[in-house]
DNA sequence: TGACACCTTCTACAGTTGTAGTAGTCTGCC
DNA sequence: GGCAGACTACTACAACTGTAGAAGGTGTCA
């Protein structure tokens, strides 16, 4: 019933690398998440150039060859990826079920009010059938 | 803002055994945990004894012997343990702003109309200045 | 034509996680 | 008084993750 996330759960380096790549336009090349990554990571190109390609070999990103050298892009969206941690977590603290997460980040985390209000609107969009994406 | 101390961010053996330590009552032998695992995990017995001391050793539980055996207790509780994740997550994705995030499961997860009532009324009660910094 | 910059591939290595075997100790029982 | 059963401590080991160095190809500019 539950359908099979077949989205890769990412770790914490892949989640650094892959925000890089989701903030770049499209393809980027190893240089340029390097650049984007260094001065919060202080990582070594070829620390980049690794996870990069460690990346692709899973699925999560895909490589063309232009002039010599690598660009990437993604194969996941951000959305799926954030999808996939969150259910990873539901199913790890409450055998799948989405509400009770929910539940516990409504109560337990500090909400501004204005993020409620959205909250609400989303809720109540929900309810009148509203169709978006 | 992460004035608390830094619960550990548990990986998927680990909420298997603290959830079968939880469900118990107070203090849980590793046979007990074992026990309830050994159905959906077939782990042998010194894999759940493993696994529950490095929990002792990383301050997720405690130990006392009782007559020559070990006796364990959580000193993270669940609700901890779930915030500890979703703030992980948080920060992975969304730079820390747990925010996005739960507009995210409601956009995106299929959430029950009973799920989303229920969590429409926790938006209104907060609303209603219930429970405030 | 050679130095240089930049890129790639290959290899390495320690730490964590998942999973378990082996051997030793205690304890009640025949 | 030794044995079975339960329990513990110690050790192992492969996969994955984080991090990077070394070596080698290629284009460019003096």
């Amino acid at each position: 019933m539950a359908r099979r996330p077949d989205h890769p759960v990412l770790s914490e380096a892949e989640w650094k690398l892959m925000n890089a790549v989701w903030d770049g336009t499209g393809a980027v090349s190893a240089r340029e998440v390097w650049e984007a990554l260094r001065a919060e990571t202080g990582w070594a190109y070829t620390t980049v150039k690794t996870q990069l390609d460690r990346l692709v070999q899973k699925g999560v990103l895909s490589v063309t060859i232009d002039h010599h050298a690598s660009q990437y892009r993604p194969e996941l969206r951000r959305q799926r990826a954030v999808a996939a941690a969150a259910r990873d977590l539901a199913r790890r603290a409450f055998g799948g079920r989405m509400a009770p997460l929910v539940h516990h980040l409504i109560r337990a985390e500090r909400l501004s009010p204005r993020d409620r209000a959205e909250l609400r609107r989303m809720l109540d969009d929900d309810a009148e059938g509203k169709v978006r994406e």
